[in-house]
DNA sequence: CGTTACACTTCACATTTGTGAAGAAATCGA
DNA sequence: TCGATTTCTTCACAAATGTGAAGTGTAACG
């Protein structure tokens, strides 16, 4: 089974960049020079549905950003079961950071929900880029202060919402999540369990 | 009611920098020299209990060492109720991180919940102190990732686990805070009802 | 020393969530 | 297109947690 590097158009490619470049935009200014080096540095990646990115046991070989498809991260717990930890949609850096980038071993797996697009940066490319504002320590704090932002949030909603007011909000939030990812992984994202889950949706309806 | 700056011996505050190096060095090494110019830019605060050290609505003015002592952060929802987010005892450092790096407006309070000894650096030191590596880019991001990977574990022990495991589990890890901080606070850091949790305490009795 | 305020426990009852099994529906692969 | 597999729903019952009130400490402060 061929899950990856399906041929696409170079038009095709250029669309995942504009999108990549929209996205970072919002954090960082990237020069004209320095969007041609992307180019090079970032490689297109497209990706069926179930794939696993990047596996526990592993050391993460990529920097991942997702320009449309739905992934998810998730590991074993000591009784063996999945959970969950995160789920998100492009665009947007989907990544086990903490293990990227001190390359340790990683017990997270990445997994696509859906066909993803995906423009990837090996750990080597990354250093070798340092001087691009893209990958330079300004622009990965603010990406650390991002993430530390929206799992406090995350604690917070966590530990003040009922199952049904989190379900709520992540329909209200990001509706296409509800829409292409199944049930039961959404149930762990929320710390409910798949049935509660799904007596939750049959009380909204 | 004067909470702050009780005079102390010069004796005691060697003490407070004393434990504050230890800590330190876990992440980072600091020669001789940086420790002298340490103790210019750390300022020794005795605080009373119930102190409020930073609070919500302001740009928080320090960055916070807890020497001894427990603190907790915390906000008000829509409703006006308090939420706990965090506890937390000496030694470590207690902050609202992106706040304070960024100089927004808060919307958390530092509060001290037991007397605390604190060392505490502005922000304008922490720029003019740069060069030292314990206020250097490479250690925030070091702490950065500390907090991160902590919250990724509470977010999962708050999805998977029950109230009681999640009790049981703070207790072995921190019996001092449970021992110190009034049930109230620890049942909202938990997700737990104070009633919930008295019961909880009871049924482990 | 006594008053006051706050924190803690306890209770009965309501609500929410977990559990496991069974069947329905949707999806996948040949 | 048709089985095979997985996911989703539904149900009854169990367990966990929420709620509000009442009563009992316990610490703080004058």
């Amino acid at each position: 089974m061929k899950n990856y590097k399906i041929i696409k158009t170079e038009k095709q490619i250029s669309h995942l960049f504009q999108i990549f470049f929209d996205y970072v935009r919002h954090l960082v200014e990237i020069p004209e020079s320095d969007q041609e080096h992307c180019k090079e540095i970032f490689e297109p990646v497209f990706v069926k549905k179930g794939t696993i990115l990047e596996s526990e046991g592993t050391i993460h070989k990529y920097h991942n950003f997702i320009v449309s498809g739905h992934m998810r991260n998730f590991h074993h717990d000591e009784n063996g079961n999945e959970v969950t930890t995160d789920i998100n949609s492009g665009p947007r850096f989907f990544t086990s950071y903490y293990h990227f980038i001190n390359q340790s071993v990683s017990n997270e797996n990445l997994h696509c929900i859906t066909d993803c697009e995906l423009l990837r940066i090996s750990k080597k490319n990354v250093e070798k880029a340092s001087h691009i504002g893209l990958t330079s320590q300004e622009y990965t704090e603010k990406v650390l202060h991002f993430y530390l932002q929206s799992s406090k949030q995350r604690i917070i909603d966590l530990t003040t919402l009922t199952g049904k007011e989190r379900y709520i909000k992540l329909m209200k939030a990001h509706p296409a999540i509800v829409k292409n990812v199944p049930l039961i992984y959404i149930a762990s994202y929320l710390g409910l369990n798949p049935g509660s889950l799904s007596r939750i949706r049959q009380e909204l309806s």
